[in-house]
RNA sequence: GCCCUCGUAGCUCAGCUGGAUAGAGCAAUCGCCUCCUAAGCGAUAGGUCGCAGGUUCGAAUCCUGCCGUGGGCACCA
């Protein structure tokens, strides 16, 4: 609907053009935006007011011509010059009650278009380490990511849905040092487990799955290989006053570990400790919903040289420089705050080379977007990598970078963040679990990402209209109940085909539902483009809200048959609607509750 | 200290590429089930859009400063 109209405004402008009134000024594209009082019509432009300085014209007699020389159009039942210059459309009710027939023959497609033009874009999103479970931090990056590429593939993008696993690097060799020192444990040995270790129950489950599996093999006498060990920072409870250093201790622990247990010894614990772990968040998020085309390893990055090729590049277009024995990045040519360390002292390249190269590979692989969704704990990261990307001579406008906050869990009103037990996150699991996946999906999408997010968990559970989840579905339900009675009272719910007995659409209730069906494809558009799930959650509380207002104010099932038809064709409509927009959150759309 | 984010009704939030009288939901008060699920609907009330300037025909929206929230400022990942 919208796109007609604004058709009919650049035909009008186009033959402005031709007659000369617009002068020679650049011509912006017309906003068209929905009137927000009904008296104002449907739509509204202010192009006469963007354009009346260039014309050298009143702002009201540019809109005039404008109005004069917009075609006729069979959808527009009205038009008016408002205020200091707006035009004002009215569409006719026709145009509405045709949108009936036309849902139920698009069904699923219906609010789907091709605006993307099937343009590539990666989507890459919570690539949380394989360190341990997903926490309820990262269901919200699941949830918002998941959302962004369906919406984006609703409106035309080819979508690829990718998880970045940092199966190198330190963390894990922390990880794999964890389980073996648990599995040493285990084993019977007495030692002391390092304030930096990961010490949650996950850790001592797949030490046991070791021990079960192997017994002893990998056992070594540990008072020998940790009797030089730099000392650690206290632990809870120990005396502060022989204060170490974590890390040095920790790495000390890493090297201990690898010469202990030898290459490939080490190397099983390690897979044991990644692949367990990294089965787990799959199994999680495919649990949530949440799919990927994709599983890309940073190991595979340094292993085919990619990282190496990336520093080189960077060397060969004098963008880095040597000082205190490390390989730095002048990222402050383009803009960021510091130089970056590439290449640490002791040889190894850093987290953010990876970084650098995994997005370098992005752009080889011709994405005409990437999306990079992060916690806003991260955001300091954007101009570095940004910056890297400038550098390579990429065109680092491709690349986004959405940011979301964290998500604070309140239950009774209190915070309720930590759990208990084992002083550690609240993981998706337990989270879904509590509420449901539908909750969870709903829930985390609701708020604009950059938005701290503030989940009530008994409200996410409680089966009332308070709830947003269960309003929607509900709305949902109520109609396929409806159908149910027809049924049940032997009357036809096969509704007719076209448009027949849709002028019967007359109250106000059906004009209102009408309407709020015809901003669906709008609002989808929008959701997409600006990556914006939750003015999709908003859209579908609206005409939840519509449908039990119309349920309360009028029965559907009717003697007058032309009447019943109508109404029929009318949910049967907005159930289409529901389904559509709660298929693209990710929640399921419940015949009956 | 520097950088980023957010600040809108008692609470949780929309609205922010400048537009017409700032909107929802919850909570509060008052109503509506011999009728397709009351998991619903209606009504009333509720505001110095953090504060102060600036830009202009017009500012919740853009700019500057200040105050407050959260986060970031590693040869960690």
């Amino acid at each position: 609907m919208k796109q007609h109209i604004l058709d009919l405004l650049r035909q009008a402008l186009d033959r402005l053009a031709e007659d000369g009134v617009l002068g020679d000024a650049e011509r912006p594209e017309p906003q068209l935006e929905r009137a927000r009082d009904p008296a104002h019509g449907d739509f509204a432009t202010n192009i006469a007011l963007v354009l009346a300085k260039p014309a050298r014209l009143k702002p009201r007699d540019l809109a005039e011509r404008l109005v004069a020389a917009l075609p006729e159009s069979s959808e527009v039942a009205r038009l008016e010059i408002a205020g200091p210059g707006f035009i004002n459309f009215t569409l006719a009710e026709r145009a509405y009650q045709e949108l009936v027939p036309r849902i139920l023959e698009q069904g699923h497609d219906f609010g789907r278009s091709r605006l993307g033009a099937g343009q590539r874009v990666q989507v890459e999103f919570v690539s949380a380490n394989p360190t341990g479970p997903l926490h309820v931090g990262h269901g919200r990056g699941a949830a918002y990511g998941a959302v962004v590429a369906d919406l984006l593939q609703a409106v035309g993008f080819e979508v690829h849905r990718e998880y970045y696993v940092n199966d190198a690097g330190r963390q894990m060799d922390i990880l794999a040092t964890s389980v073996w020192l648990r599995y040493l444990e285990l084993c019977g040995e007495a030692l002391r487990f390092p304030s930096n270790g990961y010490r949650g129950d996950y850790v001592w489950d797949i030490a046991a799955t070791l021990h079960r599996e192997h017994g002893d093999d990998y056992r070594v006498d540990t008072a020998e290989l940790f009797a030089a060990l730099p000392p650690d920072a206290p632990l809870e409870g120990e005396p502060a006053d022989q204060a170490g250093d974590k890390e040095a201790h920790i790495d000390a622990l890493i090297a201990a570990a690898k010469q202990g247990l030898g290459d490939n010894r080490y190397r099983y614990v390690f897979e044991l400790g990644l692949n367990t772990i990294l089965d787990d968040i799959r199994a999680d998020l495919a649990e949530f919903g949440v799919e990927y085309q994709e599983w890309y390893s940073e190991r595979s990055l340094t292993e085919r040289g990619a990282v190496n090729k990336a520093i080189e590049r960077l060397r060969e277009s004098g963008h880095v420089y040597e000082q205190q024995g490390a390989l730095w990045f002048r990222s402050t040519d383009f803009g960021d705050e510091k130089d970056r360390v590439v290449v640490r002292e002791n040889g190894q390249s850093t987290y953010f080379a990876s970084d650098i190269a995994y997005h370098m590979d992005k752009l080889e692989r011709g994405f005409d977007r990437v999306i990079d969704i992060w916690g806003a704990d991260h955001h300091g990261y954007v101009p570095r990598v940004k910056a890297a990307l400038q550098a390579l001579g990429d065109d680092a406008s491709r690349l986004d970078v959405l940011l979301v906050q964290f998500a604070i869990l309140y239950r009774g009103g209190e915070k309720a963040q930590m759990s208990t037990r084992s002083g550690e996150f609240v993981t998706l699991r337990e989270l879904r679990r509590e509420v449901g996946r539908d909750a969870a999906r709903f829930f985390y999408v609701m708020r604009r990402c950059e938005q701290h997010l503030d989940f009530d968990l008994d409200l996410a559970k409680s089966e009332s209209s308070d709830n947003p989840v269960y309003y929607v579905q509900y709305a949902h339900a109520r109609i396929c109940a409806v159908l149910r009675q027809a049924a049940e009272r032997g009357l036809a719910i096969e509704p007719s085909a076209s448009a027949t007995h849709l002028e019967r659409l007359v109250e106000p209730h059906e004009q209102a539902l009408l309407r709020t069906l015809g901003r669906y494809p709008e609002v989808v558009e929008q959701a997409a483009l600006k990556a914006e799930p939750h003015q999709l959650t908003h859209y579908l509380r609206e005409l939840a809200n519509d449908l039990h207002t119309y349920y309360n104010a009028h029965p559907f099932l009717v003697e007058d048959s032309a009447l019943r038809d109508a109404r029929i064709k009318l949910i049967l409509a907005t159930r289409q609607v529901l389904r559509n927009g709660l298929g693209l959150i990710g929640v399921s759309a419940p015949e009956t509750m």
